[in-house]
DNA sequence: CCCGTTCTGTGACTTTCCTCACAGACAGCA
DNA sequence: TGCTGTCTGTGAGGAAAGTCACAGAACGGG
C-alpha cells in the first residue's frame, strides 16, 4: 500500500503518472505495494517468473548475466525514476527472466499488479511513451554492448567505462571486471598500463582518474 | 497506398489489426504506403533517422552491427509478420538508428506513418500487446546474444547456428562468420572439424547437418 | 572450352585473453 | 601488535581467435 509520504515521492520520479486523473491514479496505486530492499539482495534470477512491475523510488539495480564459469557481465543498471523494463518484458511477453537483478544499494521500489500495469499503459499515454522510450533505450544500449563486447578489445571498454563514472571511482577490479564480462587479473593488468601512461592513479579501492581525454581516445580507436 | 489485396495480405499477417473497427481501419492503412524492395538493398544504416513504422509482409530483413575492420555481427532477423522493432525503437525513443538492416530476399513492406503507428498503439489493444510482445522478445534475444558472444566459444555458436537452421544449409562460410561476427577462416576451419567429426558433410556452398544431436550437445557444453 | 570470379582449404604467425599460482600490501579487529 | 581476510601485482604458460598469404576447386558466362 501506499502511503502520502511515498505517494509524493513517485510521482515525483513518474511525473507522467500526474498525467491521470486523481481518482484514477489512487485507485491504480492503492495496489501497488512499496518494497525495501537492502543492499546485495538478488531481486530476480534466471529462470523465475515475475509478479509485478517495478517503479525505482530509489537505489539502483544491476542487472547482469552469468556464464558457468563464474564470470559475470553486466548487461544494465537501473535507477530511480527507470523503471525495470526487463520486468516489463517478463510482463508483457510471457517469459521467465534471462537475467539476474541484484540490488547494488538498499532500494525502494513500488510494485504494481500487472493489472494495474496494463491499464495505466492503456490509458495514461505519457506513461506508454515513457515506457516505450526506456524500452526503446535498453534495446539501443544492448546493441551497443553487443558490439562492444564483439569487436572492441578489453582495454578499450575497460578506459570507456573509467570515463563513464564518477570521479575518483571506488570499486574493486573484480567489480570491474565483472561489469565488463572479464577476470580480475586482466583487469589489474590493463589498469597498470593505464597507470603507466599517466592517464590515472591506482590506489586501494580506489582509481583516479587524470587524464580523461587521453582515455577517450584510445576507448574510440 | 494499400490495395484490398495488399490490405488483405496484411490482416492475415497481424490478425491483431481486425479488431480495429473497419472504419477506423482503413482510415489509418490508407495513409500507409507500400514499398517493395529487392534483394541487397540496404533499407536503413546507422545514424539515419528513420521515416516510418514498416510492417513486413513478405521476405525478411537482417538487422547487424558492422566494426571498423569490415566485420559484421548479425543481430535478429526480421521476417513476415514481425514488424521491424528497431524502428519502432527510433520512433518511440526519437533517435537514430544503431544499426543496418539489409533485405535478405525480395521484400514488401507496408510503412505506416509515425502519427498512424502511434494511434493504433493508443486505441488498439491487441496491436499494443503485439508490440510489447516483439520488444520483449528481442530485447530477450540481445541478451542471449551478448551472453553468447562473452561467454561461449565460436564453434559451440556455430553448432547452434548449423543445427537452428534449415538442412542443407545453402549458404556460404563468409555469411555464416558475417552472422557470428567472426571471419571466415575461422568458420572454415571450425566446419572442417565438424567435418571430421562426421557431424556435417560440407560442399560447395552447402552444409549438410548429419548429427543434429551432438551438434546440440557440443553447443551445450 | 577457356577465363575470371567466387568460394574454400591451409599453413605460419601474432595478439588477446584466460588460467593457475603465489606473494605482497593493506585494513580492521581482537 | 599480530592475525585474518580482502585486495592487488605479477609471472609463466596455454588456448582461442584473428591476420596474412596463397593455392586449388568449382562455377558461370562468353
Amino acid at each position: 500500500m501506499l502511503t502520502g509520504e511515498s505517494k509524493e515521492h513517485l510521482l515525483q520520479h513518474y511525473p507522467m503518472l500526474r498525467e491521470l486523473p486523481a481518482a484514477e491514479r489512487d485507485a491504480l496505486l492503492s495496489a501497488a505495494n512499496v518494497m525495501d530492499i537492502p543492499a546485495g539482495t538478488v531481486i530476480f534470477d534466471e529462470n523465475q517468473p515475475c509478479q509485478g512491475f517495478p517503479l525505482l523510488l530509489s537505489g539502483s539495480v544491476r542487472v547482469s548475466k552469468s556464464s558457468p564459469n563464474g564470470r559475470e557481465l553486466q548487461l544494465y543498471r537501473v535507477g530511480p525514476g527507470e523503471s525495470c523494463i526487463l520486468t516489463s518484458s517478463c510482463l508483457l511477453g510471457h517469459s521467465p527472466y534471462h537475467a539476474r537483478g541484484i540490488a547494488e544499494r538498499d532500494t525502494r521500489m513500488a510494485v504494481l499488479a500487472p493489472t494495474a500495469f496494463k491499464t495505466l499503459i492503456a490509458t495514461c499515454e505519457p506513461f506508454r511513451d515513457y515506457i516505450f522510450a526506456l524500452f526503446s533505450e535498453r534495446l539501443t544500449d544492448l546493441m551497443q554492448l553487443v558490439s562492444a563486447v564483439a569487436f572492441q578489445k578489453l582495454d578499450q571498454r575497460l578506459a570507456a567505462l573509467l570515463v563513464a563514472k564518477a570521479n575518483p571511482i571506488n570499486t574493486t577490479h573484480q567489480a570491474l571486471a565483472d561489469e565488463l564480462g572479464s577476470v580480475r587479473e586482466i583487469v589489474s593488468r590493463l589498469l597498470k598500463n593505464f597507470a603507466e601512461q599517466g592517464w590515472i592513479r591506482l590506489g586501494r579501492e580506489q582509481i583516479e582518474v587524470i587524464d580523461v581525454p587521453a582515455l577517450q581516445r584510445y576507448a574510440a580507436l
